[in-house]
DNA sequence: CGCCAGGCGAAAT
DNA sequence: ATTTCGCATGGC
């Protein structure tokens, strides 16, 4: 068998990160194991990345888009000494270091966290997987296959049984009605980045399907917005156990979401990943 | 079989 | 102004 080269990898360097923790923190879905690495896009780059200890290996000439796209410029030392210093979220600091915020597209983002109501993260990831090969942009890397996620005008034109045919059961509308509204210019995503924040919910929470805890996603997700905490079931429960235990009853989403927002400061939204990783990794039915 | 999942929106209180 | 239900689908 002839010996084929593997093109030379572009190094980065990425203290304090940890790859596989970061794209397994349900922040985004499409990412595949790949020998040592993951293969994915960035927007519609197709991208390899490989962790070697404090260093990334990537795909030549996109270095620059990993270092980026993962954040690897937030200042960790300053976030986690902002934080309220207690055992529960200190240990979930520690189980969750690594983790950055990624910094994602936002149509992208917004499509695939409006397909994530009451689905598990593998489910996201199915459904998201399945989108972006049927709709999606065809992408060549080396042997690698892998697809975009497809953009707002070509889902516009998909009809509801196609997007039916991926899993997406009652949100298949939803997303349907979302990428007209994208692709008529009835809603300017590039516009929502620099409004102010209650401005940005209020924009995004127009659109169908998209309410409190999808809008935070968007926000913290896309537009960097580290003060935002989405509130679901996880971080719900981790919050209403850890620091609401007086509460008689069960504390609303929104209570929640502006108690955490206050008390874990100007990047809550980092707190809120911490604790969502630690709390699902720990807690789920037949968890690791 | 029953229960739940990175929720939302309409209906009922 | 809040609480309750239905919604598709799949895994345990």
């Amino acid at each position: 068998m002839p010996f084929v080269a593997r093109p030379a990898l572009e190094k980065v360097e990425a203290p304090d990160f940890d790859l596989e923790k970061t794209l397994n923190s349900g922040q985004v879905f499409h990412w595949t194991a790949h020998g040592p690495g993951f293969a994915g896009t960035i927007d519609e780059i197709p991208v390899y990345v490989e962790q070697r200890g404090a260093e990334l290996w990537v795909t030549p000439g996109q270095g620059a888009q990993v270092r980026r796209h993962f954040a690897l410029d937030h200042p960790m030392t300053d976030i986690v000494a902002s934080f309220p210093d207690d055992d529960a979220l200190r240990a979930a600091v520690d189980f969750g270091r690594g983790i950055r915020i990624i910094r994602q597209p936002a149509w992208e983002c917004l499509a695939t966290f409006l397909t994530s109501a009451l689905k598990q993260v593998p489910h996201i990831r199915a459904v998201s997987l399945a989108i972006r090969r049927r709709y999606g942009r065809h992408l060549r890397l080396d042997d690698l296959e892998l697809y975009a996620y497809p953009r707002p005008a070509v889902l516009a034109q998909a009809s509801l049984d196609s997007l039916r045919a991926c899993k997406l059961g009652f949100r298949a509308k939803n997303l349907l009605a979302a990428a007209r509204m994208v692709a008529h210019g009835e809603l300017d995503l590039d516009a929502i980045r620099h409004l102010p924040l209650e401005e940005g919910r209020s924009r995004l929470g127009r659109i169908p399907g998209v309410g409190p805890k999808i809008a935070n996603c968007v926000l913290l997700f896309a537009y960097e917005r580290l003060e935002v905490v989405p509130v679901d079931v996880w971080i719900h429960r981790a919050v209403s156990q850890t620091y609401l235990r007086d509460q008689k009853r069960r504390t609303a989403e929104l209570a929640v979401q502006a108690f955490s927002e206050r008390f874990f400061g100007p990047y809550a939204g980092y707190a809120q990943q911490f604790l969502f990783h630690h709390w699902r990794m720990t807690y789920r039915k037949g968890g690791r």
